[in-house]
DNA sequence: GAGTGGTCTAGACCACAAT
DNA sequence: TTGTGGTCTAGACCACTCC
């Protein structure tokens, strides 16, 4: 009667730090229950909750330090938040007409790489949106992108002929902190269709993992036509 | 006696899987021994090699797959966008070999769109220089690269040989603020040739812009078969 | 010295995959 | 059925910080 198999309990130990942290019971800089008293709390062993804090604390969420005690870590600014660029934003900044359109809005169940990336059980149900968005009519980018319905769990709802998903996300969930790739590959025909290219010329290619808050928020594949599209930056 | 301080057993479990790849004894996509066999030949618990492990998947060099075994994972040909990293550094971090060739070192005339992206009277000297990055002996980038006399005056005497040019740049030029370009695009015949590829495959292109002092230090192209490249960043 | 995190053990049960 | 990884325990010793 020890496990309760569906979620590990150390999971459940991440979830409840995470919680007081969100609703604001544990403040930036405070000292959070020791290992021994966690593990009280909660009828698990000292290891388990040291699993959690560890990973929490990889996780820039908690910082430890021995000898001394476990802290919530500061909030890091981003200043390099910018560079999450809203791509309505940023056709407007040249001066062009921004139109999309919405392919796909839907629920989907998580096989076992998207799970991985969404750092959410195999199996589970997650959201998945398709957007083309255009630029003085030309499509130019299609945003395809999965929701951790943790983070999100009113993104179904929303209406994102008015309202980018990453505008929407950005405002529901602090960002954290975002990895990406960018490749160049061939498309897949959907994606060629869509974008009005031919299949043989090749796409540049975001993938872009967005965290907020300790879970992953969304990971999207932004596909570009490289023909008419680039990426730029500076710092 | 069970401890040796300095350097915790987990680690060592790490470090001696690391250098069983690096090495090449394990290779990509082999099954490597199971958590109880590395156990007994470290003498230390199953937990000690499963944290050993489980660090490891969690940084992509290991592919673990429960009741099936664990697996050295594909090495991905990645780069730091936002560090401007060495690409020797970069494939030494990823414990393969580096090499370089040399195809050019010259002094040439700016055309207009040069000078002006170097920030230099149009027809002025600069410098050029064209060398080939090689990965385990795959060539994996064709760095273009012209150079502010005014900022590197001693460019054309450096031995690129022991030392790449974006070192040796940073060395003698602190690095002020960096703008870039990413696309893809078909690399033209000569480049094609010096990366081993077709002609037909598209390339993912860096053109970047160093400064230093107020000057320009230097503008590159970085081509890379976008079959075996992609860059990849996070913050 | 008391309290904290860092690590480790020698077992155990489970879910899952391959056979 | 067998072997794998995934998780968990109830202790233990250590290094470090703080008082």
């Amino acid at each position: 009667m020890k496990n309760a198999p569906a979620v590990p309990a150390y999971r459940q130990v991440k979830a409840h730090v995470l919680a007081q942290i969100h609703t604001g019971v544990w403040q930036e800089g405070d000292a959070i229950p020791g290992e021994e008293a966690l593990a009280r709390t909660f009828g698990v062993s000292r290891m388990t909750v040291n699993r959690a804090l560890r990973e929490l604390s990889d996780e820039q969420i908690l910082e430890r330090r021995q000898g001394s005690g476990t802290y919530v870590a500061q909030q890091k600014y981003q200043s390099t938040l910018v560079e999450i660029r809203n791509i309505a934003d940023e056709i407007a900044a040249r001066g062009h007409a921004h139109r999309s359109e919405l392919h796909r809005l839907e629920r989907v169940k998580a096989n076992e790489a998207l799970a991985q990336r969404l750092g959410v059980p195999p199996g589970s149900q997650v959201f998945h949106s398709v957007v083309v968005h255009f630029e003085n009519g030309v499509p130019i980018q299609v945003e395809d992108r999965h929701v951790n319905p943790a983070v999100a769990p009113d993104y179904l709802a929303q209406d994102f002929a008015t309202q980018t998903p990453n505008a929407y996300l950005m405002r529901v969930a602090p960002l954290k902190g975002v990895s990406f790739v960018i490749e160049a590959v061939l498309p897949p025909p959907a994606v060629a269709e869509m974008l009005a290219m031919p299949p043989s010329e090749p796409c540049l290619v975001l993938h872009r993992q967005t965290r907020s808050l300790g879970k992953v928020a969304s990971v999207a594949s932004l596909w570009h036509p490289a023909s008419r599209y680039r990426f730029a930056g500076a710092f």
